[in-house]
DNA sequence: CCGGGCGGAATGAACATTCATTCCGTGACG
DNA sequence: CGTCACGGAATGAATGTTCATTCCGCCCGG
């Protein structure tokens, strides 16, 4: 038990766990979900699971963290991409790319992270990590409004506006496969349509 | 007891019990919400939701149903509104009135529809009605794409864009007392914004 | 052999549903 | 008119079921 100690599979249970739960969640809500039912998707015993969360909601919550942070690390690896940030167009393709990935590798995770409106067994740690998002897509919001790209409103609305479609997208398009079975062109069309929501027209 | 007759409350039980869970599953899910609780809010005994539905499940699609009905009524009367139908745009606005509407008088119930994907409850029937507002909606696009006025694109997919963003206004402003509680020029800055993600720009 | 995970049957709490009982409005009878 | 008995609606304690959690015997690596 060394510091380089390879623990091959043993900590990565918890892992696994929290990923057979956030697909549980995903397809029937964190309270629709039956602990022996992320037992059974993970192949192991009831049991092991309280080996690894002391309750339900520790696994619930641990699962929104782990999916929330993984989401927030995706967009910040995404908007790092590339240097330095350019035009707010261009920002929103690393935000939109960003999202892409990260819909796109856990679309489970996506969708349940999507849900959380109705919280209830989220506890104020998480609700903390939720709010991050939110700032940081406002922050860009605002940012881009001061360079004139981006229509006037309040962002906290415009985010609710152009996440929600983003959403509704992955919504519509997890049954069949979720979105890297999308044609590239149907993407880059959800992209420009969605830019155009934020977008500040220059006519009129 | 003549045809006239008030029956003032006897029988709106089963529209209270079906606005009590309405609310109840879009605070905390279907499968979080419990009879008991059903019962507390409509200001009944639990027995009594037993004389008019014969099972919660069976609550549940009654609520649904209700709520689909309605919004679709609610749409059909929007769209209706004022003679025949004019441009995409004009047609548009009629959509966007429909659904301000009613997310404004069942805030709820909005909620509640736009959650179910991960149905498990939802019968085949209420699932028939569930597809009868994207037909509608589809069909608008698709017309709107032949007039010229809607980006290309598949039908599907630009409604679920637009819906989304819609929905995601809705669930940002629902902590903060509903969409009425939006200034008028918020209402309207959002309007533009998700024409403006179906519209297929003049220029380029 | 021994100790520490592990599985999965056992447990008790929470829940949907039932049903014996109460309550209330109505209509008949004095 | 006042009283009373009847029927149907409402109630909530009782019931059986489902679930989260616990517990203990087993198995594997040492």
């Amino acid at each position: 038990m060394n510091i380089h100690s390879v623990t091959p599979k043993r900590t990565d249970l918890d892992r696994l766990l929290i990923d057979s739960a956030l697909a549980l969640f995903a397809e029937r809500t964190y309270e629709g979900t039956q602990m022996p039912a992320v037992a059974q998707r993970a192949g192991v015993g009831v049991g092991s699971i309280y080996r690894y969360f002391p309750s339900k909601e520790a696994l619930g919550n641990a699962a929104f963290r782990h999916a929330k942070r993984t989401l927030l690390d995706t967009l910040a690896g995404a908007l790092a991409d590339g240097g330095p940030t350019g035009t707010a167009r261009e920002e929103f393709a690393r935000f939109w790319r960003g999202f892409t990935r990260y819909a796109s590798a856990h679309p489970d995770a996506f969708v349940f992270l999507e849900h959380q409106q109705h919280d209830t067994f989220l506890d104020p740690e998480s609700r903390a990590l939720a709010d991050e998002l939110h700032r940081l897509a406002a922050d860009f919001i605002e940012r881009g409004q001061q360079a004139g790209a981006i229509r006037d409103g309040d962002a906290e609305q415009l985010v609710g506006l152009a996440l929600g479609a983003f959403a509704g997208l992955v919504k519509l398009v997890r049954p069949s496969g979720g979105l890297d079975t999308l044609p590239a062109e149907d993407l880059d069309r959800a992209e420009a349509a969605v830019w155009d929501l934020l977008h500040r027209k220059a006519d009129r």
